[in-house]
RNA sequence: GGAGGGGUUCCCGAGUGGCCAAAGGGAUCAGACUGUAAAUCUGACGCGAAAGCUUCGGUGGUUCGAAUCCACCCCCCUCCA
């Protein structure tokens, strides 16, 4: 499979996924000249991965497409610790049981981006506490610790807020935190000879301290490549919609909901998107924009980016039924959906409550549905003119739902705003 | 252990006895305009139909009345030991 290596530094360069190389000039020749071994961490700080730790798990991937081995840490160690990396505060810990369970339920989804059976570049999951859990106290802070200096330590970026900052400390539990993954990477080089550590350009402090300490301990020149932090251009925070993070999981953010988040992605962020979260050619990429620009009216580049990514996370069942559902939702004629489309919906991952009787007021049903907080929040939404029963606005508070309204006497469909539904299901009479 | 500073509604941040459900900004939500964009404008933003009720780290207290005063406790920060 070594025969087959591409560029992937200059493919990076391309679609503007390359902040940094670390480890000096001979970065760019390493990976030209062989097979190499990358690794990225991921810590468990939650029982999903969101669409942010998306980029860099899919340079890994691209890193594995160019010839080269990943390896996907589960950081079930540096979970118990907590990045300090440009946090403005300190975080409370998790128990270890919960960051256990994380772990196990990070690993496939991890597993599932990468290919774990094509020969000699095949992917390795590893665990990082595989190699901390049993290291001995003393023998840390004398093997590994003696290699770090405290006063170049405190000089990193990422820690300077909490050093500076009025108002602000870090513990000693945080500051250690670059210990432990430069170790990592050292332990990952001497096992698997690991020599290229991929990261969001946060990591950088974390990824160089783990290059020093590779040459200090193995004496082996190691490399890093650090990933943009995405942003979007107006500002607001990537990965987050009103209803939450957008998760990998499904369980979390339902495949609809992620073609939904990827649907609505802005004119100006779409075409950095697509670069960063598909793996259509930077060619491709510059087609749709040209083809956009020159259309009037609305860009084909979202819809395509939703695709590509749901397809990604969710296989292509999951794409279809999210783009089954948000074609049937947003065409318009919802009265028009036949009753196998409508038990469609349901299976497809449109959120859906069971009613048990009505008639039940609109306002009760919009807070038991979540589309409202509190029945105050329902009323206005209605006197706003944006809740509509089946497709049509309902702007009076008292209005009851009936069953002589259900769609095939079975089904309501609420909306709420431009672009939230929920499905409301009625016992069969 | 000592000295000092701080903990306000999602976030930042005013408020230092009644006019405070608590300024201002941000975020968020809805509407108009649109393309399920962006920008802009309008409105909402503790709960309640309302009367009213529950909030300002916690618990007690002073007072006709407390986010504001007092006591104790918890947590955070800075400096000293």
């Amino acid at each position: 499979m070594t025969e087959s290596l591409t560029d992937i530094i200059a493919d990076l360069e391309d679609r503007d996924l390359l902040v940094q190389l670390a480890g000096g000039e001979g970065a760019r020749e390493h990976l030209l000249s062989g097979s190499r071994t990358v690794y990225c961490g991921f810590d468990p700080t939650a029982e999903s991965l969101h669409v942010g730790s998306m980029v860099p798990l899919l340079v890994l991937k691209r890193f594995q497409m160019a010839g080269h081995q990943p390896i996907a840490l589960v950081g079930g160690a540096t979970g118990l610790i907590g990045d300090p990396s440009f946090k403005s505060s300190e975080r409370s810990l998790n128990s270890t049981d919960l960051v256990e369970s994380w772990v196990e339920q990070l690993k496939p989804q991890l597993g599932r981006f990468l290919d774990f059976n094509c020969g000699s570049n095949s992917a390795i999951l590893a665990n990082n506490l595989d190699w901390t859990r049993d290291y001995d106290v003393l023998g840390f802070l004398r093997d590994v610790g003696k290699h770090f200096s405290v006063n170049a330590m405190i000089q990193k970026d990422s820690v300077k807020q909490r050093i500076d900052r009025e108002g602000e400390g870090i513990s000693f539990t945080e500051f250690s935190y670059m210990l432990l993954q430069s170790y990592d990477f050292s332990e990952l080089n001497k096992r698997y000879s690991c020599s290229v550590q991929v990261g969001g350009s946060d990591q950088w402090g974390n990824i160089t301290g783990g290059i020093d300490l590779t040459r200090r301990m193995h004496q082996q020149q190691v490399f890093g490549v650090t990933t943009p932090l995405v942003t979007k251009s107006d500002g607001s925070k990537f990965g987050k919609t009103e209803s939450g993070t957008i998760w990998i999981s499904p369980t979390k953010t339902s495949p609809y909901a992620f073609y939904q988040f990827w649907l609505n992605v802005a004119d100006a962020d779409v075409y950095t998107f697509l670069r960063y979260f598909t793996f259509l050619s930077t060619v491709e990429i510059e087609e749709i924009e040209r083809s956009d620009r020159e259309a009037q009216g609305r860009p084909e580049a979202q819809g395509i980016l939703a695709r590509e990514a749901t397809r990604l996370v969710h296989g292509e069942e999951g794409y279809t039924a999210a783009a089954r559902i948000s074609q049937a939702l947003f065409s318009g004629d919802i009265g028009r959906l036949t009753e196998s489309d409508l038990a469609q919906l349901e299976l497809d991952g449109l959120p859906c409550t069971q009613f048990e009787a009505l008639p039940v007021g609109l306002v009760d049903a919009l807070v038991r549905t979540e589309l409202a907080k509190s029945n105050k929040m329902a009323r206005e939404f209605i006197s706003n003119k944006a809740v509509s029963v089946n497709g049509e606005v309902v702007s009076e508070a008292d209005v009851e739902l009936t069953g002589s309204q259900a769609l095939h006497g079975q089904y309501l469909i609420l909306k709420r705003g431009k672009k939230l539904f929920h499905l409301v299901k009625l016992p069969r009479p």
